[in-house]
RNA sequence: GGGCGGGUAGCUCAGUUGGUUAGAGCACUGCUUUGACAUAGCAGAGGUCGUAGGUUCGAGCCCUAUUCCGCCCA
């Protein structure tokens, strides 16, 4: 027989890499079903997930482990059900992100820009550092434990990848849903590119309204004008007045000057204006404000620009030209100061733009740009989740998703960067048509010239991701993995890029491939620190997830931010709960110790004679049948609410049923049963099985120590005269079957509710000798009179003499007490008097308050009872409802008499 | 301006289709180093569910209004 050794303490460190390598090892991440390999069968359905592509940027946040943990999860439910599963992972290469990191990098370590660096080397040296970060990236994400196919892994600039980009984009370009044009965009002068709308956030910061005068040409009279931005004043092309606004209708039509410039501009009216705010009369700056750029549209004026890619004052600027922006905010206003143009300014908060990446100010300006016409995708988007073809958990979010795809603008994909899918469109210098082909041309498509040049930006990083479902698993070829795991099952991901990413993903998948990308998403929240901030690493308020998997332990961090989740909402994470989950470990653990060693205690006799098994169901002792019932429940339980995506209540109801139930109190009575001989085994087998089901619903959220432990049970019942109980278990616990839940059988009921007064009957004596401060160690005895329960009291008396500390020669039991015994302390636990004789500790006086108290308690409910059930409860709620609360009375009722009793003989 | 989420014990959060004494963890109090576990055990104290109405036999849960906090969109 194998003896078990098993540390006191569950020790992850050692165990956490070692059962990784287990799994990689033993190929377990790889569907079970694969259409490449041979005797795949397309019949089966499988559950597949690719996973949102960390960036290569930098190393995991908490975040990440967050969503490698939930799909994580996902993944091992379903492979443990025997569904095929299959899970991608891979990488992003994060154009804007990336290319900003290393050229703070370089510019740190070697003191050089991208410019002096030359683009060439320049994307070399991004390559290395996508190389360094990738691979501390993959290792972290296996530290976290994810059992994603490692064969399949991708990155968003691999090969295939970018040849799924190549193909969106022809296609696109040839439907005519690409185009490039000049359009008011946002530009970000430090990274000197154009970025998209949802690369823009607005914050609220304190500035000022300023007031000036736009001088009517050739008079004296002025229209006062305010802005937030004087320095666009120099683009002006209009003043514009509402159509009846009283004050200012008389100038429409005439001309005003533009200050310090003297350009003369038209004042038009248009019902845009708003009449309340500021002076009533708006300057218009197409060229630098997408209201403005909207009104100049409509009546056909001019754009100017008025600043360079770098925010530096253009030509248009006259004088001021070569300033930068805010320093030319400062001199022109000075000047028209000067010129006795200035009213006034006003404090004003301002809703300023901020580049998601580096935060500096973004400024609208008009570019040459390329732009995806996104009105038919997202038509398509819309009717995918609106037809149910794509269900979105929690559905609230469907409303966002309807009203961001409802009001959605052109995107502008094109970036001035150097790291990402350089955009497949070649000029030619003779006849200046585009030719986009699949592959790089050498002659125009037009006039047949060599002269070409391929556009030199790339395309935004999202066009990439937006094909990740799909391009992963090979398309545009139709590949065997393509034909097979696509549409994908699941996209779980943080609801923070549902736009960005989620949505285009549908708007794309159903594009290009004509199927949705996936069928569900499911949306978790962000993970917030102690303080419920919003983590970040320059205030320093995040928490690095890889010290904490290092100080508690994988499964305690995941169990904490699994359980610690509801589906959408955002959770906040400390250290104190990844500890108490470290500990939680830890008692699985040692649970699991117990069991194994009560196992390896079994010797080895044959098959009683007269039976087939070693154990048989009329041994089973009320303990065991309870705690069987309670694990069916939960297994039900667990189902129904992995069914309904609720994971942190399935976690939460799986620990208590482990610490509470089985741990609390199962263990402590089969500590008991293991005592008897002829309890021994099917004692064993009960904990055996009870720690096996349990190990297997935790699987999927705490991995490494459950399959450590398992791995540990299975050896010592292979070892057993239990081996038979192990016979089918797999290698690994990875790969056991899921614990099917099964209708409630009708034993079920009986046995949970005697267990309940046996623990009642238990916890009234533990709390009297708490009380009382009887020595924890010290046996006492005890009389019980229990009316029509004796038999079950009876039976469970050596449970109850040993958890509660009573000396089980001196525990007598009856139906009827013919008189009180002297000198002890009565207890009432419903139809169970206890009788515990103290001698010197028994105090009348306060014996008759307790039972005063605890009747006036009992006669409360008893009125509250009899009122419910007096009243149109009792006929207009359902009859199951209604027996209930009957029962209750009934038994407080009880309490009750016997209460009385007591004070009428004490 | 439009939309969404939240306000439950000192703290962080759960709470099924409404079912009648509202739960957990941490923190707190007392006792215990007992042969699975002190990363533990036993016992205990602690909230009327933001506020005001309403629907219902019954509301933490549904409806209306209101207040505060957070987020998204314009």
């Amino acid at each position: 027989m194998t003896e078990y050794q098993l540390p006191k303490t569950y020790g992850f460190k050692s165990t956490e890499p070692r059962i990784y390598e287990m799994w990689e090892k033993g190929g377990y991440f790889r569907p079970s079903n694969d259409p490449n390999k041979p005797g795949f069968d397309p019949t089966k359905k499988p559950f597949v997930i690719s996973i949102p592509p960390p960036n290569v940027t930098g190393e995991l946040h908490i975040g990440h482990v967050m969503f490698v943990a939930m799909e994580d999860l996902m993944i091992r439910y379903h492979r443990m059900k025997g569904i095929p599963t299959l899970w991608v992972p891979g990488t992003d290469h994060a154009g804007i992100a990336t290319q900003l990191q290393v050229e703070k990098d370089l510019l740190r370590t070697e003191e050089v820009t991208r410019e002096e660096l030359g683009r060439e080397k320049f994307v070399e040296r991004v390559w290395s550092w996508k190389a360094k970060y990738h691979s501390i990236i993959t290792s972290q994400i296996r530290q976290i434990g994810a059992s994603c196919d490692w064969e399949r892994e991708r990155f968003t600039l691999d090969d295939g990848l970018s040849k799924a980009v190549r193909e969106a984009f022809v296609r696109l370009y040839e439907k005519g849903l690409i185009y490039r044009g000049p359009r008011l965009i946002n530009w970000s002068p430090g990274l000197k590119t154009a970025v998209s709308d949802l690369e823009v956030e607005y914050s609220e910061e304190p500035g000022k309204l300023y007031y000036f005068k736009y001088m009517l040409a050739g008079s004296d009279e002025y229209i006062p004008v305010a802005t937030t931005r004087p320095e666009t004043i120099l683009a002006d092309t209009a003043v514009a007045v509402h159509p009846e606004d009283e004050r200012f209708k008389k100038f429409v039509g005439r001309k005003v000057v533009v200050p310090m410039l003297k350009r003369e501009i038209p004042v038009i009216a248009d019902d845009y204006v708003t009449r309340e705010f500021g002076s009533g009369a708006l300057k218009i700056t197409p060229g630098h404000d997408p209201n403005d750029y909207a009104i100049g549209q409509r009546h056909g004026l001019p754009v100017l620009s008025m600043l360079d890619r770098e925010a530096k004052v253009t030509e248009t600027g006259g004088p001021y030209a070569g300033m930068d922006r805010f320093a030319c905010r400062e001199k022109l206003w000075a000047d028209m100061r000067a010129a006795g143009l200035v009213i006034k300014e006003e404090p004003y908060t301002l809703n300023i733009p901020r580049s998601q990446r580096g935060g500096e100010i973004v400024e609208p300006m008009i570019s040459e740009q390329w732009f995806v016409k996104i009105q038919p995708l997202a038509d398509a988007a819309l009717a995918a989740v609106r037809d149910g073809r794509i269900q979105i958990i929690p559905e609230r979010f469907e409303k966002t998703y309807f009203n961001w795809l409802d009001n959605i603008k052109d995107w502008c994909i094109s970036r001035q960067l150097w790291w990402g899918h350089r955009i497949p469109v070649w000029y030619c210098a003779d006849c200046g048509k585009q030719t986009c082909t699949r592959t790089d041309p050498t002659q125009c498509a037009h006039c047949g010239s060599y002269k070409l040049h391929q556009d030199p930006d790339v395309l935004d990083t999202w066009f990439s991701s937006g094909l990740w479902p799909f391009s992963t698993l090979g398309w545009p070829e139709e590949t065997p993995d393509y034909k097979y795991f696509y549409p994908t099952t699941m996209m779980e991901t943080a609801y923070d890029i549902l736009f960005f990413w989620v949505a285009r993903m549908i708007m794309d998948g159903l594009e290009f491939t004509g199927q949705v990308p996936f069928k569900t998403v499911y949306l978790h929240g962000l993970v917030r620190n102690e303080e419920g901030q919003k983590m970040s690493k320059s205030k320093g308020t995040g928490i690095d997830p890889l010290p904490v998997m290092e100080e508690y332990g994988t499964d305690a961090l995941r169990f904490t931010l699994l359980v610690g989740s509801t589906p959408g909402n955002d959770s906040s994470i400390s250290l104190k709960k990844v500890e108490g989950n470290r500990n939680f470990a830890n008692k699985i653990w040692n649970a699991g110790r117990f069991v194994i060693s009560a196992i390896n205690s079994l010797t080895s006799l044959p098959v009683p004679v007269g039976k087939e098994t070693r154990w048989s169901e009329s041994e089973w002792t009320l303990a065991d049948s309870w705690v069987w019932a309670r694990l069916q429940t939960l297994v039900r339980e667990v189902e129904r609410l992995f069914q309904s995506y609720q994971y942190g209540e399935a976690g939460r109801q799986i620990y208590e049923f482990f610490w509470s139930d089985f741990a609390d109190w199962y263990v402590e009575v089969a500590k008991l049963q293991l005592q008897t001989p002829e309890n021994r085994e099917h004692t064993a087998v009960t904990l055996a099985r009870v720690l096996d089901i349990s190990l297997r619903l935790l699987h999927p959220i705490t991995p490494f120590v459950t399959e450590e432990l398992w791995g540990h049970l299975r050896g010592a019942l292979l070892a057993s005269p239990l081996a038979e109980l192990a016979k089918d278990w797999p290698a690994a616990l990875i790969i056991a079957s899921w614990p099917e839940p099964r209708p409630e059988e009708d034993w079920e009921a009986a046995k949970v509710t005697d267990f309940a007064l046996i623990q009642d009957t238990i916890r009234s004596i533990r709390n009297l000798r708490a009380e009382k401060k009887v020595a924890p160690a010290k046996r006492i005895p005890a009389t019980i009179a229990c009316g029509g329960k004796t038999d079950l009291l009876k039976k469970q008396a050596g449970v109850i003499a040993a958890l509660a500390g009573l000396d089980p020669v001196l525990l007598s039991i009856f139906a009827l007490l013919p008189e009180k015994p002297e000198n002890s302390i009565a207890l009432v636990a419903g139809p169970v008097e206890i009788y515990v004789p103290l001698s010197g500790m028994v105090d009348l006086d306060e014996e008759r308050n307790r039972f005063q108290k605890e009747l006036a308690e009992s006669q409360v409910q008893i009125d509250r009872l009899e009122k419910l059930l007096g009243s149109d409860f009792a006929n207009k709620a359902p009859a199951a409802v209604v027996q209930k609360e009957r029962e209750k009375l009934a038994a407080f009722h009880e309490t009750a008499a016997k209460l009385k009793a007591q004070l009428k003989t004490s």
